[in-house]
DNA sequence: ATAGATCTCCGGCAGC
DNA sequence: TGCTGCCGGAGATCTA
């Protein structure tokens, strides 16, 4: 389940090896991932053009992409064509990884898209996952971007923003920090593991929060996706980062219902909230009525 | 109107 | 062995 630290693992291995090169051909074999986009549109915005730029806004990763020959442009008066973006978003089981030519292709393979001697290319099992190559005002049209909140690994992230946030929320804490429109990049194992260490209950309303415990929060939120980037991800379900490597960080609650709590010892507890799982310690977070 | 709930996409896997 | 149901990020579509 990749989120912020995955992406942004993704982002930094993606720099390492794409940045700067031009891309020389597409493969396209399975199209669904292009979420509707044509394949000619697809193939005629991607080839032949040059990696800029990669950036990570949430959970999607946009790659800028300029002319091979921008330096031609000083020699002649037709204005460079706009860049073009790779909108990427690997949702549930998307992969991403960059590999010589002579690797054979894995399982589910969807894109590839060739460099000179590498082929940057996209696997998805379930093909939730998406890359688009689009423009400008294309992605600023995109709802999900336009929408997003805060980045938590950013200046100005802290107790008095999410406070904002979540002021008019009354569902429970969890399920409002999966909320994209809330925080950015925070998905199931990171949501779990930010109350886990801040003592608070998944099932508190997040407008009952108090002012103390909203500080506690923005900062185990923080806190534990740094911890994460630096750790290169958690490796759950399926996530390798470019190179195909696991992420190396241990969530403390995620995934570990019934196991003991590594605080206290006590068996963690595993209920659905909003429709997804979620773990928690029933001791080191006290539940809504006896806060 | 807007927040919140529900459905959808998909296939590996657990449990029987 | 083979069936059924579970699981989830986020957009679409409902409902109160």
């Amino acid at each position: 389940m990749p989120e912020l630290p995955e992406v942004e693992t993704l982002r930094r291995g993606l720099e390492q090896k794409i940045l700067h090169r031009t891309i020389s051909g597409v493969e396209v074999a399975n199209p669904k991932v292009l979420k509707g986009q044509a394949e000619d549109q697809f193939r005629e915005r991607v080839t032949g053009r040059r990696v800029e730029q990669i950036a990570r806004r949430g959970k999607y990763l946009l790659i800028t992409l300029g002319r091979a020959d921008a330096a031609s442009d000083l020699m002649d008066a037709t204005p460079s064509p706009l860049p073009y973006f790779l909108c990427l978003h690997l949702k549930m089981r998307g992969q991403v990884r960059v590999q010589s030519q002579e690797e054979a292709v894995g399982p589910y393979h969807c894109i590839s898209l060739f460099f000179d001697d590498q082929a940057m290319r996209f696997y998805d099992m379930w093909t939730w996952g998406e890359m688009r190559a689009l423009t400008h005002e294309e992605v600023q049209s995109i709802e999900g971007l336009r929408v997003m909140g805060p980045e938590p690994l950013a200046d100005g992230w802290d107790g008095a923003l999410l406070a904002g946030r979540l002021k008019s929320k009354r569902t429970a804490i969890k399920p409002t920090l999966l909320d994209q429109a809330v925080i950015a990049g925070v998905g199931n194992i990171y949501a779990d593991e930010a109350l886990f260490r801040a003592g608070i209950h998944p099932q508190r309303r997040a407008s009952e929060l108090n002012a103390v415990e909203i500080m506690r929060l923005a900062g185990t939120i923080r806190q534990v996706l740094t911890e994460a980037v630096a750790a290169g991800g958690t490796t759950s379900e399926e996530f390798v980062d470019a190179e195909g490597q696991m992420g190396r960080f241990r969530p403390q609650v995620y995934d570990r219902g019934g196991q003991p709590c590594l605080v206290c010892g006590n068996g963690l507890t595993r209920i659905r909230l909003g429709g997804r799982g979620t773990v928690f310690c029933q001791t080191c977070q006290p539940p809504p009525d006896r806060v």
